[in-house]
This record gives C-alpha cells, structure tokens and sequence, in this order.
DNA sequence: CCCAACAGGTACGTTTCCGTACCGAAATAG
DNA sequence: CTATTTCGGTACGGAAACGTACCTGTTGGG
C-alpha cells in the first residue's frame, strides 16, 4: 500500500507495468526529476549513467556517425524508456539522446537498473518488450527515412510527438524538425505551410498546434502506425 | 569432445562463441541446410518458427508497412542469427527476411532456442548483445537512408555483402539491389557503371565482383563502418 | 534450336529537395 | 528601450533521384 501509493501519480506506462514484488527493486531507487528541454541524456560512446522514465515531454535519439552525420532514429516518452542498451546488456550509449520537449520524469541509476533486470525475469521480460518496441520504431524511421517524402515524413513527426504529450501544442522551432529530419530548416518551414493552408496545424514562433489529427494522420499514411500498434500489442498482451 | 568436434566446421560467430556447458542447449537441436536464394525465413505479422544461423550467404531483413512499402533495415551473415525478436521474448516477425545470397547455416526451433535462452544466463547475453549489434545496424540503415546519396548507400550495402561472403562476387541483379536499398533499378545501374569506371568493380550479368575493397569503403566513408566496429566490441569484450 | 523471360543500358521530362542567401519580424538580453 | 539574436518567410539555381519507357543482349526452358 506505501508502493501502490508511491505509484499514484505515475503516467509512465512501463513503470506502471511492473507488479509489486519487481518495484521493491525499481521504485526506491527512482530519482524524480525536472527534464529540461535540450538536457542531455546520452552522449554516444560514453557511460550509460541512467535510465530514464518520461513521465511528461520527449526525448529524441539521435544517431551519429564519424563524420558527424546525424539523424533522430526514435522518439520516447511516457510509454517507454531511455537506456536501451542497458537492458541489452551493454553499458555505453550509442546514440545522442536528449529531451526535444522538456518535462519530467524518475531516473534510475545503470546500477540499479542492470541490478533489477538480472535479479528478476518479469522485469527482465518487460523491459526487453518495450526494447523490442523500440527497434520496431527505428525499422520505420529507416522506412520513412528511404521511402517517404519530407511532408510524410515531417507528418508522422508531428504523430509520435502528439502521442507523448499532453497537449495540442508541440513547442519547436522549423530548425529542430530540420535538423531531426535530417532536411533543410527551409524544407520543414514549406512544409508547414502547406499543413497550415489544410487546416491541419497552427503556429506561432518556436511553437505548432495540431488542429486536425486525422488529417495528418492522412498524409502520413502508412508510414505512421505500425511501431505504436506494435508496441501496444507487446505490452498489452496478445 | 564430441560436442568439440561437432563444432569442428562452424564458421558462425555465435555458435563458436557458446561454452561448453551450454552448447548442450543448442548443438543437439541444430538442423543443418542449404539456404537457397530467396528461401523465405520469416514473413511478417507471422510465428517465427526458427532461428536460422548462417554459415554461408546473406539474408535480407525488410521492414514492410500497412502500404507495401518496404526497404531493407538489415543484413545477417555468419556474423549473427535470424529471428531477434525471439530474442527480445516476441515470437511473432516484424520483418521480411529471406536469403539475399544463397548459402547454408543451421537452424534451431523457436521452442528450442527460447527455452536455451530462459535457462542459461550466459546465453542471453551472448544473443541480447547481438541483438544489440543488430539494433545498431538498423539505426545506420536509418542514417544511410535519410543522409547518404545513392552512391554511398550502395558502397556501403556492397561491403556489408562483402564482409559477408567468401569471395569477391556479389551475385545479385541491379533490380534486386534497387529494392534493397529502395530507389529505381536504372539508379544502380548508372551508380554501379561509376564504380566500374574508376575499377572499384567489374561486372557480369546478374554478378558484380569487388576490385577494390578500399576505394569503396572510400565511397561510402563514415557511413560504412560503426555497426561493424560495434559489433566486434560487443561480442570480442570490451 | 528457338523463343520467352530476364538483365541491364540509356534516355527524357519531372519532382523533390538541396545549398545558400537575404530579409523582416519576434523575442530576449543588457 | 534598444541592441542583438533567433526564427521564419521566400527565392533561385542546381543536384539527385524519380517514373517511365524502349531497346538490346543474354540466358534458360521447352
């Protein structure tokens, strides 16, 4: 009853998941914590320190290559965590990961996190699902990255975020979707428009409405859907 | 020593890497075949029913969506085994895999290989690190895709085959290599017409064979190399 | 041995997106 | 309140790749 109190106020769907035998080994050890927006969470090849688990906000993960080439493979938020490696049995980051809209969370550290899988096979089982969720929404971020044009692309974009937050409002600049596209801020700011002429979005500077979902949704077609409908099937049961 | 000499021919990179004690869990239920061309190994949406180790020949991993779109997110040689989901505890295929480049390997059953990996510790962790190789892999593909001009997503799909073959031909038509990688036929064929140009490889129907390794991996600079380099950390220690 | 199927060479107009650049408006710092 | 930075609107030429198509040479099946 502490724990289930403890509990109350968490939005974080995997820490929801865990039954209560498996939180003595997770709960006393998670860190709330505010995220800022651009906060680092993961510097490519360097220590793993924490696992992080979104309550409110996203964090992007961003590949990179050795001549500084770089494109966001996934996003996570409320549903998932940071640190995917840790559950894969490696401590050392690949991808850059920082918070794309600030918010909050719980951290935990490596130790404690790597402690708790090894000890419990349910936990183990969890997190492995939410780490096979994870490489699902990188195979379509591929997908999209080779197939999909800019506007589809920048569609299923404005998609995963709205599924994280709370609100309508997704506050980034064109130069952030840019750069997370791996296209021209240019690009981006075309593209908006036209969402904006269909009545699917409105804006302000540093900040985006979504008004019509289903439009958007629309546009994206395909390329949005199969990673969320993926992951709901591996933590819901089948 | 029977075990030991079992094991005698193995090319594979992971059954060589499994101890004694635990080969007891995986040996006796491997199923040695030839893998023809375009032998199909999972469908997606669909049970996986084994997991396949290469010793020979390259298997292709697809990510498809709802539309047919597809492309390739993954290439599995004797470096590394199908079926990864298993290993993540889904039995269900999120890909497309079939052999790219006929060879042989060794399968196991879904039952077999998922009860190895419940019941020896060590075991999981030799896979889950080549899941995470594999999860590395996709996340270039992803990078490749968005970043790369034809030619170099092209160099580098040829070195992947190539770390994958025995010699220096890569038997495959210029149509299925546009699938692959996901552009238009007569793209690779006017890209492969530049590499023979400058002698980095010389062509026959339905074959092209690599000249020269280093003037290709020139080509496809950074966005060659880090999957590779991960993978050798990962299983060969750190 | 011939024919159908396949592989690949080539071409052309078109679309998409890039690189770059410049400018004005909005926010922020001093 | 002003100076500076940031953000977004817009434009232009050009590169990359597309869709499509047609044609030739090779190959394998009947």
């Amino acid at each position: 009853m502490m724990e289930a109190h403890a509990r109350a106020g968490i939005r974080n769907r995997l820490l929801q998941k865990i039954s209560l035998e498996d939180w003595d080994l997770i709960g006393p050890h998670l860190e709330a914590m505010t995220l800022k927006e651009r906060q680092v969470i993961e510097v490519p090849g360097k220590p793993i320190t924490h696992a992080y688990f979104l309550e409110i906000g996203v964090a992007s993960v961003v590949a990179v290559d050795a001549e500084d080439h770089r494109i966001e493979v996934s996003v996570i938020g409320y549903e998932g965590v940071t640190g995917v490696p840790l559950i894969m049995g490696d401590s050392r980051a690949q991808h850059s990961t920082y918070m794309q809209i600030g918010g909050s969370g719980h951290r935990i550290t490596q130790d404690a996190f790597c402690g708790a899988i090894v000890q419990s096979e349910s936990l183990r089982t969890l997190f492995q699902k939410s780490a096979q969720g994870f490489m699902i929404q990188i195979s379509h971020t591929a997908l999209a990255n080779g197939r999909a044009k800019l506007e589809q692309r920048l569609a299923r974009w404005l998609l995963m975020a709205h599924d994280r937050t709370t609100s309508d409002a997704v506050p980034l600049t064109h130069e952030f979707l840019a750069v997370m596209l791996g296209v021209r801020r240019a690009g981006v700011t075309v593209a908006i428009h036209g969402f904006e002429r269909r009545g699917l979005v409105t804006t302000r500077r540093g900040q985006l409405t979504i008004v019509n979902r289903a439009g958007i949704e629309q546009v994206a077609g395909s390329f949005y859907g199969t990673p969320e409908a993926e992951l709901k099937r591996l933590l819901d049961g089948k």
